[in-house]
RNA sequence: GCGGGCGUGGCGGAAUGGUAGACGCCGGGGACUUAAAAUCCCCUGAGCUUUGCUCGUGCGGGUUCGAGUCCCGCCGCCCGUACCA
């Protein structure tokens, strides 16, 4: 037989075309067959695809065209994430229009994505900046504006004078712009909100049923939301005001030595007309502000005249200005337990003030000394009236209960989850639909008159908002009086075009967001995949919208996701060399540097460069791969084929030209051996049955615990043992199962085989079926170890009897060597696995 | 600081408490070839007195007939982070 190669330049687009033509992967909502939601977070349309996205999409590819082989009728879709800040910076400076430059790439990463073969349902693309969808989400705006989810406040923004826009808290950095680079400002300005609070024990409670959830996103979830219980109280001020403190430990209140405000609590701002103080409040505001730094920086506090009375004992308090206490948590002030928090240690050990113990751990020991440290554990009230003898939980809801009969204090639970700002001064987004009427006051746009849609005209030659600076645009009449009223220029967070996308892939009727009945036969994402960076915002928004639709009784469904996988990163080494002048490493990419075992030269001096440690591809590393070229030289199923081998996917991934060589080897091997197929081979081969059975039960779950990197190892060890199998029917039919195995990871490949070997498309064949009598092995190696080293191996049948076995491993040459005479002990047999022989 | 994760050959990584290193990459040797590519075969944790033995999963203990896996105490790296009262 003449031996030809396999030829994905061809074979690649042939395939493509023919899934096109077939509408292979176009979802069927009236299918009588289960249904399969499969995800992957939808794009931004930076201009590129990069390998972080074949990967991603690879993943999700392989579930999806594995699932539809096991008979579900599967909806995995693909769209752009379109609006954003990048096209608005394009048009500032290359002085093109957003709307352009976000199309044509799109079109530019659509093609890509098509070149990589995936199982995508086209026919549902949308981009969030269609104004289609944005009108949509215009609408289900107002519907929770209706349901009163949706407000406007008076808020302090980071106000950039420079680009005269407000930036986000990430795009702050050292106080300045991002962009910019000028001083931000704290401006207060009227924006748009909503109600995430309201829903905020709801989406805690939520993560306890997303078990298919990682546990270090439910984690980074619940910390974000930051559910606290407690006390609030007043203590009254030897000045005649009041102080309201805030603690989750009121169990310990008669350990209270001081109370401390923050820098920009109104009593610190009212005691700023002293020079002191206000040199105090300065230094406040100053200083490290990284998590960890601030954990080990230095407590500071500036006493004030100020005193509190205890509201039990009526001592006097201190009431210091302290650096440590947030305005913008609890009340802004707290008290001071030295005894029972670390803070309040340190700082009281600074101060010199008092360190009473309130809690121990037994009430004989009510007088022991603290070691250096706050005692923030359990134990026993002591020293605390009467509280003495309760434990804590007791002690808490004793102390609130007093307060509450005493009308000084009531139990209160905190948040740390703050509504969710949605405004943005920006062109590129979606318009809020509202109008401001000096009559009739904010009015929401008429849904009849939606979409609002953005105008075309508009400039970026300077900084602003061009919505704001539109000649024409923002003027509109108002909606209820008619007179001449404004229109809402602020446009609405990408956050809130991605919280809901997955629905309207799931519907998309022209008239209504979505419908309810055909979004409940799809949802929830079985499968969400996508980067851990989204583990808090996109998800938590995604998570609310969702609860806010079902809350306004839109959906039935609360949770989007029932299961959520977050990917590694690609990464690759990094090349550089120390600069002689700057002394600054600069980096070469990996298409300029020939890459050895001993090292790597620069291909333009073949001189050395260093090669540093791999990292995530990024641009200023300049350790990029293009899957573009990638995919022209060796092929998109090679492509597929490493990102799914080797490393678990939820691990970071090193690419290396070693490797997807090796992968581009392994097509062309399984090619060869598709080409040996052989319809007419006679003969049985028990062996190799089993392990084709054995390695198609193991592949399935392999892919359902998206463990790929298994699933193909699997796949190398049954082509390996085919290969080195006599012709025989047996063989023949493990050829057969193997192109179906391929069929998810290797699609051209295996479609390329398959029209030579079966009917119709592998996209639309079934998995193959497994006999459960050929799981089992009749034969079993089995383990002879002497107090627990292994001695020896002998081949038993399977199920062979304890009394068998053990007089098998007796039998041993080796191990009667290592026994050397002893006295056995005890004979440990594991039926099917081994014997062990204590002496 | 706190929370989470990880630590196994030259590298990526396998391993329901039961034969550590599957599978891949790199490397070495050989076959085929005028030659190269491609392909195929063999070797590839370390050491030793090599029918086999000893050591070996970050370090130190422990539980067990048996520990990469379970428990206790350390060390290192990565990610996240909120001085949250």
């Amino acid at each position: 037989m003449s031996e030809t190669r396999f030829d994905p330049s061809v074979a690649d687009g042939r395939w493509q075309r023919a899934w096109e033509a077939a509408g292979t992967f176009t979802a069927d909502s009236d299918s009588p067959r289960p249904k399969s939601y499969i995800l992957e977070m939808f794009p931004y349309p930076s201009g590129r695809i990069h390998m972080g996205h074949v990967r991603n999409y690879t993943m999700g590819d392989v579930l999806a065209r594995y699932q539809k082989m096991r008979g579900f009728e599967v909806l995995h879709p693909m769209g752009w994430d379109a609006f954003g800040m990048p096209a608005e910076n394009a048009a500032m400076e290359k002085g093109v229009h957003p709307g352009g430059w976000t199309r044509a790439n799109i079109a530019q990463m659509k093609a890509q994505l098509q070149r990589i073969g995936f199982a995508l349902d086209w026919t549902r693309e949308f981009a969030t900046c269609d104004p289609e969808y944005y009108g949509h989400e215009q609408a289900l705006f107002l519907d929770l504006y209706a349901a009163g989810l949706v407000y406007r406040k008076e808020s302090r923004v980071n106000w950039d004078p420079v680009d005269m826009t407000v930036l986000a808290n990430e795009q702050v950095i050292d106080g300045k712009g991002w962009r910019s680079g000028a001083e931000v400002e704290k401006r207060k300005l009227n924006q748009w909100f909503l109600k995430i609070t309201d829903f905020a024990d709801d989406l805690l409670e939520g993560l306890g049923s997303l078990e298919d959830w990682p546990e270090k996103v439910r984690l980074m979830q619940e910390n974000w939301i930051g559910k606290s219980q407690g006390l609030e109280f007043a203590f009254d001020l030897s000045d005649g005001g009041k102080l309201a403190v805030y603690s989750t430990r009121p169990d310990t209140i008669f350990g209270a030595s001081f109370c401390a405000i923050a820098a920009d609590h109104p009593i610190a701002q009212g005691l700023a007309g002293d020079p002191e103080v206000a040199a105090f409040i300065d230094q406040c505001k100053k200083g490290a502000t990284t998590a960890a730094a601030l954990e080990t920086a230095e407590k500071l506090g500036y006493r004030t005249a100020i005193t509190a009375k205890h509201p039990f004992t009526g001592a006097d308090l201190p009431v210091f200005i302290a650096n440590f206490v947030l305005m913008e948590y609890g009340t802004g002030a707290v008290m001071g337990v030295p005894g029972h928090d670390q803070r309040d240690f340190e700082f009281a050990t600074k101060y010199g003030l008092p360190i009473l113990r309130v809690v121990a751990s037994d009430p004989a020991r009510a007088d022991e000394p603290f070691q250096g440290e706050a005692e923030a554990g359990d134990g026993v009230i002591v020293n605390s009236d009467f509280l003495n003898g309760m434990s804590v939980e007791d002690a808490k809801e004793a102390v609130i209960t007093r307060a509450e009969q005493g009308g000084w204090g009531e139990g209160r639970t905190v948040w740390r989850l703050r509504d969710w700002g949605v405004s943005r001064q920006r062109y590129w987004g979606t318009p809020i639909p509202f109008i401001h009427c000096d009559t009739c006051g904010v009015v929401p746009v008429p849904k009849d008159q939606l979409p609002v849609t953005l105008p075309e005209d508009v400039t970026f030659d300077i900084p602003g908002n061009p919505l704001e600076r539109h000649p024409t645009w923002k003027h509109a009449p108002c909606p209820k009086c008619g007179k001449p009223a404004r229109r809402e220029t602020d446009t609405l967070d990408t956050f809130v075009d991605s919280s809901w996308y997955f629905l309207r892939f799931a519907s998309q009727p022209a008239d209504r967001p979505f419908d309810p009945e055909e979004v409940a036969k799809w949802m929830p994402v079985q499968h969400y995949i996508g980067g851990i960076e989204h583990a808090i915002l996109h998800l938590l928004y995604a998570r609310f919208w969702t609860r806010a639709l079902a809350h306004t009784g839109k959906i039935a469904v609360k949770e989007p996701f029932a299961a959520l996988f977050t990917q590694g990163m690609v990464t690759h080494e990094t090349y550089s060399r120390i600069d002689a002048g700057r002394g600054v490493p600069v980096f070469f990419g990996p298409e300029d540097v020939n890459r050895t075992s001993e090292g790597a030269t620069l291909l333009a001096d073949g001189e050395a460069v260093e090669v540093g440690r791999v990292i995530k591809m990024s641009k200023s590393k300049k350790n990029v791969v293009d899957p573009d070229a990638i995919i022209a030289r060796h092929g998109a199923d090679a492509v597929r084929w490493f990102m799914l081998s080797d490393s678990p996917p939820e691990r970071d991934l090193p690419w290396s030209d070693a490797g997807i060589e090796g992968c581009a080897r392994f097509v062309q091997r399984l090619w060869r051996l598709f080409q040996a197929y052989d319809a007419q081979a006679q003969g049985e081969d028990k062996a190799l049955d089993r392990k084709t059975h054995q390695t198609i039960a193991a592949v399935a779950s392999d892919i359902e615990a998206l463990g790929f990197n298994k699933a193909v190892a699997r796949i190398y060890e049954l082509t390996g043992a085919v290969e080195k199998a006599a012709p025989s029917a047996s063989r023949s039919a493990a050829i057969r199962a193997l192109v179906h195995l391929a069929a998810p990871m290797m699609p051209h490949l295996a479609e390329e085989a398959w029209a030579a070997m079966g009917e119709g498309l592998i996209a639309d064949a079934a998995w193959p079926e497994v006999d459960p009598a050929l799981l089992v092995d009749d034969e079993v190696t089995i383990a002879i170890q002497h107090m627990g080293k292994l001695r020896d191996t002998v081949t038993a049948p399977k199920g062979a009897s304890k009394e068998d076995l053990e007089a098998l491993a007796l039998a041993s040459a080796n191990l009667q060597r290592s026994l050397d005479g002893a006295a056995i002990r005890k004979v440990i047999v594991v039926p099917d696995r081994l014997v062990n022989i204590v002496t």
